[in-house]
DNA sequence: ATAGATTGAGGACATATGTCCTTGCCCTAA
DNA sequence: TTAGGGCAAGGACATATGTCCTCAATCTAT
């Protein structure tokens, strides 16, 4: 990554794409120019970013690692676009890896000028938070999806939602529910009991007389592994 | 769906979830309060949106269902939720069907009156176009990948990267980038081979050092059913 | 040119998941 | 009480997909 101090170069891009009606003058003083060579790291997944960055040449590759060290590719992005703005503007740690494919430049906004824009506008404000927000935990589902199978999947959910009721009272999942829980995993119910089946043997559930019961949340972790669905918002119970 | 006109409730809401700041005087004149009985729609795929809906009380159900009427639960909304913001704001398609589980009541706000934001702050303005416009993109890819076979999913993607070059010079791919190509749609190397060998006994393409060319885009679109990628953005050629 | 190294295609097998169907249970209406 | 009707659970089988391995082609260094 090389800075490189060029006014002149960064409204010529400004004017390239149109944007120069976009960023006001006080924003735009703030705005350094990054050059990446190919295979060069921009963003870097769990770690938090503190620069947005404005994709204006070349291409990126945009992929999120398992724990188990499975890929999965999310896009190539070109120009223009944005990257890294979910996390940035959440402040929350990246969900995936960006390196540049081709020689690439990036018009960069360091984190900090940005919460200027937190007062301004407040319902443009509230409607980005909103959805940035969905953002990130449609991006978490994505890839958990993908990356997982329903044997994981539906062990952390079920974690999900019996978090809440600690030992006393362990949660429990009425049948008809039980059918919106194959289709949000993303599988048939059919195959979603034979999992379930699986739980039951291992003594992680009990099914009796149309009810699941979580009896072993430790079990249920050891097979979710970390996989958590992080935040229970997004994922309500059902 | 029953309007009910009631200034009164609707600022008692805004204010039990703190959004008094949010919205500022004007655009709450315009603010209508929306309760919806269990089971009724809210939203319907495919259609466009003229209101945006802040969930404020009950639960939803958001949900896709493709063309061969096999379902994807997308989540469950509870408040404060955002319902149908991303299309509203984009004047797209709905991707989802929201329905209601329990009695909701929403506040509804014509997208009419969201129009007027288009020239205020043109920096917060600019990100919200970005993220919803990548957030719809991701919906896409999400079901897309959780609802279709590989073999569906890269017909339609060979047929992504030959739309351009038409009929004279037939679209190619290299092998490092079939590699890409795997990872992208979410399957292993081998597994896409075998999808491959299909296409190539049916004539679909044609393989040659080291290179793939796209001889029939008829027959990719018979196999890719009327599923295209929506569109090439942010689903960069490889 | 030749040996070793690298890489892509594909075979063989295991696993994950879907579809269809059967069985038995519970509920309701006469 | 009893005959259906509906529905949940699970068996049997088919299909989709993943993993590991081998073989051959290509490349590279000497």
């Amino acid at each position: 990554m090389k800075e490189i101090i060029d006014m002149i170069r960064i409204n010529r891009y400004l004017s390239e794409f149109g944007l120069e009606e976009v960023f006001p003058e006080p924003l735009r003083q703030h705005m350094i120019l990054y050059r990446f060579e190919p295979d060069e790291t921009l963003i870097l997944q769990g770690e938090e970013s503190q620069i947005l960055f404005l994709l204006v040449q070349g291409k990126v590759k945009v992929y999120t690692t398992s724990i188990e060290g499975k890929t999965l590719l999310i896009n190539f992005t070109t120009p223009l676009g944005l990257i890294g703005e979910i996390e940035c503007l959440k402040g929350w740690e990246n969900l995936n890896t960006v390196t540049a494919v081709s020689a690439v430049e990036t018009i960069g906004i360091h984190k900090r000028w940005l919460s200027q824009y937190r007062e301004e506008a407040p319902f443009l404000r509230f409607l980005l938070d909103m959805v940035t927000h969905k953002f990130y935990l449609k991006s978490i589902s994505l890839s958990f999806n993908l990356l997982y199978p329903v044997e994981v999947r539906l062990a952390s959910y079920l974690l999900s939602i019996s978090s809440e009721d600690q030992n006393e009272i362990q949660a429990s999942v009425s049948v008809s529910k039980l059918k919106d829980t194959a289709n949000l995993i993303g599988t048939s119910y059919r195959h979603m009991n034979r999992v379930l089946q699986s739980f039951c043997s291992a003594g992680f559930v009990v099914r009796r007389s149309g009810t699941l019961v979580v009896k072993d949340r430790q079990g249920l972790i050891t097979v979710a592994g970390r996989n958590i669905y992080e935040s229970a918002e997004g994922r309500e119970h059902l």
